[in-house]
DNA sequence: CAGGCTACTGAACATATGTACAGGCGGGGT
DNA sequence: ACCCCGCCTGTACATATGTTCAGTAGCCTG
């Protein structure tokens, strides 16, 4: 499996480029970096990814796939609370700053998964899957479009996000309080009233907890 | 003036570096680069700003000026349709796509803009000013947090956005189209109907027109 | 054990890039 | 006329950085 040879050496190359891309974006973040958050030496990532680009994709690579991996496992556990917003909550951190960083930084991987997602969002809000409304518009797939940036928006905006609401909002520390807000902000039509009530309740638990999502009790993993 | 003098060696450095910023980030950036695009050479970059920092700096600067003359403009001439997304739409484009890298990059100009602009949604949803009325929720300061994060993310989003709506979002060609869908995805709730159906008028017939926003009628091109 | 393969390292190299320096050009004041 | 001063340029230099190369250690296979 790949799952095996990912705690060994390249993968942990990898992971740390994920988050020196992240934090420095693709030009900031230099092999020497990036080696020594790995631990590693700067001719063992030349070694394992050949070019600094090679590395680049495989990180977009890795991304994808978690990604799609994380949308599988959702639409078959039924899609959580408030849809894409708790997709977000689930993929790993470093998944989603390198995607934030990605998407201003320019990376083709970024644009198929933006407009990947744009795509699923007009289909779920087409054929209004489990408490999904179908917004009365007359641009389906503009309104697909610019939910889905906004959600993006808010991933790509979380340490300023994070530094107005005094909590980390990628955690389970911060996330609550900006979901309930992104419910009263957004227009109520698009889900119907028992599931935003459902979701509100979810996080304002979560919020009281300040801990982990309360779907660990329910025993998925 | 400053306008007069802004023509000049120093402006022309200014701007090309804001588009050059905005294009490969900071770090991407080259003196030579800037110097290229500026029509002048890598050194006089140097006598005017002294290092790359400072020019980086003055960019933040004048950024700030723009932002703040334009913010006063829009509340002297009674601001626009849907309020800072009108905004927006008003400031120059490199300014725009210069403050959109800086949110993702780094700066502190940056961050004090994102909170300034939290503070002034938060101001005007609190004493509902011209239509808009104060949303019900117990967590205004999370509410105006969210709300600004998303009208900024489209902005910084807005490359995404016009591949996905082919047109672009920052130029009278696409913004109609997207802000029409932002219309319709936000909560009703947050302006009055009137407001909304004038801001709605407004941008139909933009969008009819596909060129200038109707202030003015003079149709070139 | 021999051989080879893979993970890994240190040193070296070429280029890109920020920065400093010395000087030229043109105008305005004395 | 002379000189000073701001705008501007070409060149040079030190460093950062991507990349290459030769070589070592461990391990598996024959």
């Amino acid at each position: 499996m790949e799952r095996n040879e990912d705690l060994t050496g390249r993968a942990r190359i990898r992971d740390a480029a994920m988050l020196e891309f992240a934090e420095h974006g693709v030009k900031g973040a230099t092999i020497r970096g990036i080696a020594g958050a790995a631990g590693v030496s700067p001719a063992l990532v030349q070694h394992h990814f050949g070019t600094k680009e090679a590395l680049r994709q495989a990180c977009d690579e890795h991304v994808i796939a978690v990604i799609r991996e994380t949308k599988q496992e959702a639409l078959d556990g039924g899609l959580g609370d408030p849809g894409f917003l708790a997709i977000a909550m689930r993929t790993a951190l470093p998944v989603q700053r390198y995607l934030a960083r990605s998407l201003t930084d320019g990376s083709a991987a970024a644009n198929t998964l933006f407009d990947d997602a744009v795509a699923f969002s007009a289909e779920i809000l087409e054929r209004g899957t489990a408490g999904m409304n179908e917004p009365k518009t007359d641009d389906l797939h503009a309104y697909a479009t610019v939910l889905t940036a906004m959600s993006v928006g808010m991933v790509v905006l979380h340490e300023h996000l994070s530094r107005a609401l005094g909590a980390d909002t990628l955690t389970a520390e911060g996330y609550p309080r900006m979901a309930l807000a992104a419910l009263e902000v957004l227009n109520d039509d698009l889900m119907s009233p028992e599931l935003v009530e459902q979701a509100r309740a979810s996080l304002k638990s979560m919020l009281a907890a300040g801990g982990q999502p309360p779907t660990r009790s329910t025993g998925d993993r």
